[in-house]
DNA sequence: GCGGGCTCCTGTTTGC
DNA sequence: TGCAAACAGGAGCCCG
């Protein structure tokens, strides 16, 4: 699942290989990637043709290209989206869903992805914070990676919150660009169990949890970077992100790489956590 | 205003 | 072997 790393390193892709150049045409192939554009493929096509992208930025898992008439090409990769930049003549994509044409010949921009939970839209920018960010991007809050995060912000409204502590990393509003797996790895690290309420995280306690988030964020991209392959933006899976090194996520059963200890999954918000029960407490009152 | 649960979607995996 | 159910999960939306 593409979370901050991927969805950063897509975007050094984009800035590669698409920045500088002017849309001709757009083709939407499947409505749902395009269901949030108000107006719909026709209101794309007409928002982006004769554009030119001039810069792609990225807050947490939402990426976006500045377009040369200020508003902004949106793009968010939900579970498996994938932007790929292909030779015209390369064949589609079983699960493509949105071509972007140039008015160069340097390969056409691609939108793939299996389970359209993401999508792309052209949307209009407004000033947040001292920064132009896309409309529906206002209310995400910067990620760790972001140089003008303010760690301290971020360790009081956590505090400040009446949840768990698994829900409120998964909230975007605070901090963006953690999502499942992530979170279930930082609180591994710094042995913090994921019901534990935010209400009674001592400020060590919250500023911990975020610097593991950074770390284990920043490992990752490190390692992401290392499958980029300079013929595509390429953010496809397999080869990435399986050799992370991944001490909880997804290995129940197998010992817990500190203490030794069989780790367990529990069902969560419809999906899953992955903990050890040994470096892990539950929390005595929920 | 905030918290929490539901929903969307489809390929793969698991279980009977 | 074949079919059905479970599973994966980000974020918008709606309700209390």
């Amino acid at each position: 699942m593409p979370e901050l790393p991927e969805v950063e390193v897509v975007r050094r892709g984009v800035a590669d290989h698409a920045i500088g150049r002017t849309v001709s045409s757009v083709e939407v192939l499947h409505p749902r990637a395009v269901r949030r554009q108000p107006g719909g493929a026709s209101e794309l096509a007409a928002r982006l043709a004769g554009r030119t992208l001039v810069a792609a930025r990225r807050r947490g898992k939402f990426l976006w290209v500045d377009l040369d008439d200020d508003s902004a090409m949106l793009a968010h990769l939900g579970m498996s989206g994938q932007l790929l930049v292909q030779p015209e003549d390369r064949p589609d994509e079983k699960h493509l869903r949105v071509r972007l044409r140039f008015d160069d010949d340097r390969g056409e921009l691609r939108f793939v992805d299996q389970r359209t939970f993401g999508g792309l839209t052209a949307v209009d920018t407004t000033e947040v914070d001292g920064e132009r960010v896309p409309v529906p991007v206002a209310h995400i809050g910067r990620d760790p990676l972001d140089p003008r995060f303010d760690l301290e912000a971020a360790v009081g409204a956590y505090r400040r919150r009446r949840t768990e502590l698994k829900r409120a990393l998964l909230d975007q509003t605070v901090v963006s660009g953690i999502g499942n797996i992530y979170a279930d790895e930082s609180l591994w690290r710094v042995k913090l169990h994921s019901l534990r309420p935010t209400a009674t995280l001592t400020r060590p306690d919250a500023r911990r949890v975020l610097g593991a988030a950074t770390e284990v964020m920043t490992e990752a991209l490190a390692q992401g970077g290392t499958s980029f392959d300079a013929l595509y933006v390429d953010v496809h899976g397999e080869s990435g992100y399986f050799d992370r090194a991944l001490a909880v996520y997804g290995r129940e059963g197998e010992p817990c790489p500190r203490c030794g200890t069989a780790v367990v999954r529990t069902a969560f918000m419809n999906r899953s956590s992955f903990w050890c029960p040994t470096c892990q407490k539950v929390p005595r009152r929920r």
